[in-house]
DNA sequence: CGTATTTGACCTGCGC
DNA sequence: GCGCAGGTCAAATACG
């Protein structure tokens, strides 16, 4: 549902590789033997990161054995590999790497957020230009959670975007009400659009009633202490079109069909 | 028995 | 250069 790509960018000026058409190889399958530095070189480097939000209620039914910070279903499998306490948040980090497909790149991490325990932090990220994979579902894990989302029978709510800034350190919560454009002044079109393709995949995520999208690319703001600041703004016309471009996504549009009963942001994808 | 999760250890990046 | 914190690995364990 939601349907915004943010690319991380926040290291090295130069790095404008987000943009390059000079995709970087994937990673090959069996770095994970080793602890070279390429992994992460990859993670660091050429990630693309998109942060969701979303209530823990929604995601109830999916949490198995009381655990903190379980991930809400979606049409990916995610097989957890890690989890770290954070310092200066209650709460443990979860790491997800994608399942769905042999060597796929993409991983998440799930935690709870520290300024609303009621809301869980979703980092979603992939390497920049690496293809998700085509298939999915194709595992129990994801067969598991279709069938969590399927049990789940509260009834999804809300159509509010929120998107916010989340540094490194993580940074509480709070509701301006302006819109993208006046709260990130540096944000362009450009700037989201142009890691659509890559980030496909990421238009087919699918989430339960109201979502918040936190992104570091906006860290970068002039004052520095953005750092705090989410904005929350509703789905707008402008927003709609600003997302249009992922229409073309075959499975995007799965995902509409998918929600098209919980409000007007299932079109948006 | 195969797969997923847990968890301690290890590695890397970053700030001081 | 050092220490800290985050991120990942991989062996052990649990689960279906």
């Amino acid at each position: 549902m939601v349907k915004t790509f943010v690319t991380m960018n926040q290291r090295q000026p130069e790095e404008n590789d987000n943009v390059s058409s000079e995709p970087e190889s994937p990673p090959p399958p069996s770095f994970k033997h080793t602890k070279l530095a390429s992994p992460r070189k990859c993670t660091k480097r050429s990630m693309q990161k998109r942060v969701v939000s979303i209530p823990i209620k929604d995601v109830e039914g999916s949490r198995l054995k009381g655990e903190s910070s379980a991930p809400p279903p979606d049409s990916w499998a995610w097989r957890k590999y890690g989890q770290k306490p954070i310092k200066g948040s209650p709460f443990p980090r979860g790491y997800y790497r994608c399942s769905s497909s042999k060597g796929c790149p993409a991983r998440k991490q799930v935690e709870r957020s520290r300024l609303d325990p009621t809301m869980l932090l979703i980092t979603y990220s992939c390497e920049h230009n690496h293809p998700w994979p085509a298939s999915r579902n194709n595992n129990s894990a994801a067969k598991k959670a279709a069938a969590a989302e399927a049990a789940e029978t509260e009834t999804p709510s809300k159509s509010t975007t929120v998107v916010k800034q989340e540094p490194s350190t993580s940074q509480p919560d709070t509701e301006p009400e302006s819109g993208m454009e006046d709260s990130f002044p540096g944000l362009t079109d450009d700037s989201i659009l142009t890691t659509g393709d890559e980030f496909a995949w990421f238009g087919e995520m699918e989430t339960t009633s109201s979502t918040v999208l936190e992104s570091t690319l906006f860290a970068e703001r002039d004052d520095g202490e953005a750092d705090d600041a989410a904005v929350i703004f509703p789905m707008r016309e402008e927003d709609e079109s600003l997302f249009a471009d992922l229409g073309e996504l075959p499975e995007c549009s799965f995902v509409f069909r998918h929600q098209r009963n919980v409000g007007p942001q299932v079109g948006i994808c």
